[in-house]
DNA sequence: GCAGATTGTTGGATATTAGAACTGTTTCTA
DNA sequence: TAGAAACAGTTCTAATATCCAACAATCTGC
């Protein structure tokens, strides 16, 4: 899909296609724009959790992530080898791994968050802050989140 | 990434995740709405254009569709195998296939169309219909369509 | 009539994902 | 307390999508 110039008529009409398109267009460009730093948005997704719940396991990085058992496996590697996380083993079952962020870890999350602080200002400039908001509070009620 | 439930919080409150995620599911459950038909969104994207410019070649379709040219090939070939459309010699320019509804296919796309009807009343439920309408507008704003 | 652009097509290289099966560990229960 | 079941994490495979470069045939402009 081709996300450079807006969606021709009589596509730009329907909701349900206008929701798809900047759905994969803000995917698609947060990813670029995180690119630099070397992460891809499930890797900021994890950090982010790690940082909010030290020592937790994978299997409430997973709950909380929506990301699939496999694929976090994969994502916890690479931040390994990226040396932003790490896995200890857990205090009270040798089972489950405790996830925690190196200062590296923390310091790239920082870095990571300004990046998405400058994308989300350049993707919604051309709204203003109450439309933000707006956008905001109905796309909260579609997805069904208690509010 | 899983759809059945709500994204969890923080990441509930994002508004470019929450674009990303309602964006993603309504293209993922509209694809399960339209496989009872064989078909796949592009297809139907495709269906929906050919109706409006019968003939048109597959440069045009392109341009109409956001669809790559590669993949332009593949769906047309898909929709020749189902019979619902056809390349014909293009008139004046040898290069050119014309692009055409089959009679099979004007029936499909009708089908399809209900589909799609019946596929965002469900998927708009939450909301009112002047909500859907605000909704439309900000996102019509965001993709940078002229209105 | 020749050079360069256009149209449609093919193939490959690549990234991403979902799912099944497996190991080791813990918990339940009879 | 032994065996069964559940759980955490991992690995591997297969399906999928997507993009890009190269190509033949054809057309257009000089």
């Amino acid at each position: 899909m081709r996300f450079d110039v807006p969606p021709p008529e009589p596509l730009a009409s329907a909701p349900g296609f206008l929701l798809s398109w900047n759905g994969q267009r803000t995917a698609h460009e947060f990813a670029a724009a995180l690119e630099p730093l070397g992460l891809r948005p499930p890797h900021f997704g994890v950090l982010t959790l790690i940082a909010a719940h030290p020592g937790c396991n994978q299997q409430q990085l997973v709950d909380r992530s929506l990301i699939d058992p496999s694929s976090m496996v994969a994502v916890i590697d690479e931040l390994e080898e990226l040396g932003l996380a790490e896995r200890r083993p857990h205090p009270s079952d040798r089972r489950k791994h405790a996830v925690h962020l190196t200062a590296r870890g923390g310091r790239t999350l920082q870095k990571a968050r300004e990046v998405a602080i400058e994308f989300a200002k350049r993707t919604f400039a051309p709204l203003s802050a109450s439309e933000v908001e707006t956008l905001r509070r109905l796309l909260r009620k579609l997805a069904g989140v208690e509010s």
